[in-house]
DNA sequence: GTCAATACTGTACTTAAGGACAGGTTCTGA
DNA sequence: TCAGAACCTGTCCTTAAGTACAGTATTGAC
């Protein structure tokens, strides 16, 4: 098993917990998704146990990277958040497990179990998110979330507040552009303006604040 | 030592790390608020170590409570949430310590030895947020945050993008009062306008999304 | 009992936001 | 090469947002 978090103390943790289990090895541990994709190269391990939230690159990149040189790596996302499109993201780019952090021990040795066996394991809690999710984008295609680089780029600068013309002015583009780009946005995002845009685009996790 | 917190791996891990030092001795775990009030009266332990992000009771509200019946009890706050208003919160509430979840195993014995011994210890990235802010509400006192129990309604409905005549809909008041009051936060949060006021109150802590 | 803070309401005005309608370019993949 | 996507721009119009000025009611602290 490989243990991939940004903090110290909660490696420990798992490295701990994870000892006292009879077949359960610890090989590495890795506290950046570059490191991450390194040492599961180097190291070949059964399992990566790895966090989402991580300075330098993030967890789903380096679960895609590790994925494109070993597709048959198994790994559990062990993680803080249960936002829908951290979750979606995360499953779609190969993820095996996905384990919230207040997890009891039991089901955190049942998931390494499970998914060394081949299979996937959410939690009830995480497998009804993606339901909820599954169920909402099915029945309102909007909700697709196909946001183009540009709209990202506005998408920040109105979670900073600007209004189009100082958006424009930032971007270097006219007002009327800004003001379509925001339009965009709305439709895409289902939002009524800008202010629930912005709400929409945190809670999916598509910015943060 | 007592430990407080809603993950249980991450209650492994200090309990794992903390048991390598000689001299320091996890009496009890906890994973609510009202729980570690309770077992912290009951344990009477030298040093606190508590997250502030648990179901249930809040750690704030929970640190309040327990230097309620004992001042001289010794809290460490160990989180991973380093926004200025939960420092300022938690400091004020009585914390001799903040440590991020990111911190390396010697920064929390570091932090434990200092906060026993009767000192405070913040972390370099605590205390630098802690010194910006301090300035920051030097200079201008509208950042002071104090913002009225119905503001805090109104910036609710804010963040869910509605707009005045919803609010006041929403409150069964006259629109022109929904305006009122979103004048009153713009002042107060020091924001340009109406999304600004949900990212700055985000960014505060004052609300989740 | 007075003062201060909170909450509420109104009129009036200026500017921003968002939608409708109509069109342009540039680049990439089939 | 052609279609589609992304990006850009314009005019016109309606409604919302934000600000200024002005005032009332209620409550709790001193």
């Amino acid at each position: 098993i490989l243990v991939v978090d940004d903090h110290p103390v909660l490696r420990d943790g798992l490295v701990a917990i994870l000892g006292t289990q009879a077949g359960f090895e610890v090989v590495g541990e890795a506290e950046t998704g570059g490191e991450a994709v390194l040492l599961a190269a180097e190291l070949q391990p059964d399992i990566v146990m790895m966090d989402l939230e991580m300075p330098g690159m993030d967890g789903v990149e380096a679960l895609k990277q590790m994925r494109d040189r070993d597709p048959d790596i198994h790994v559990i996302v062990f993680t803080a958040y249960d936002t829908d499109d951290r979750i979606v993201a995360a499953l779609q780019a190969g993820a095996q497990g996905y384990l919230l952090k207040g997890a009891p021990r039991d089901q955190v040795f049942e998931a390494i179990r499970v998914v060394n066996a081949g299979d996937s394991l959410l939690q009830p809690v995480v497998a009804s998110k993606l339901l909820t999710r599954m169920r909402r984008s099915a029945g309102d295609p909007s909700t697709a979330g196909s946001v183009t680089p540009r709209e990202m780029e506005v998408i920040r600068l109105l979670a900073r507040g600007l209004q189009n013309k100082e958006i424009a002015a930032e971007l270097g583009i006219a007002q009327r552009t800004a003001k379509f780009h925001v339009g965009s946005i709305l439709a895409k995002l289902g939002a009524g303006n800008r202010t629930e845009a912005v709400t929409i685009a945190v809670q999916r996790g598509m910015i943060a604040l």
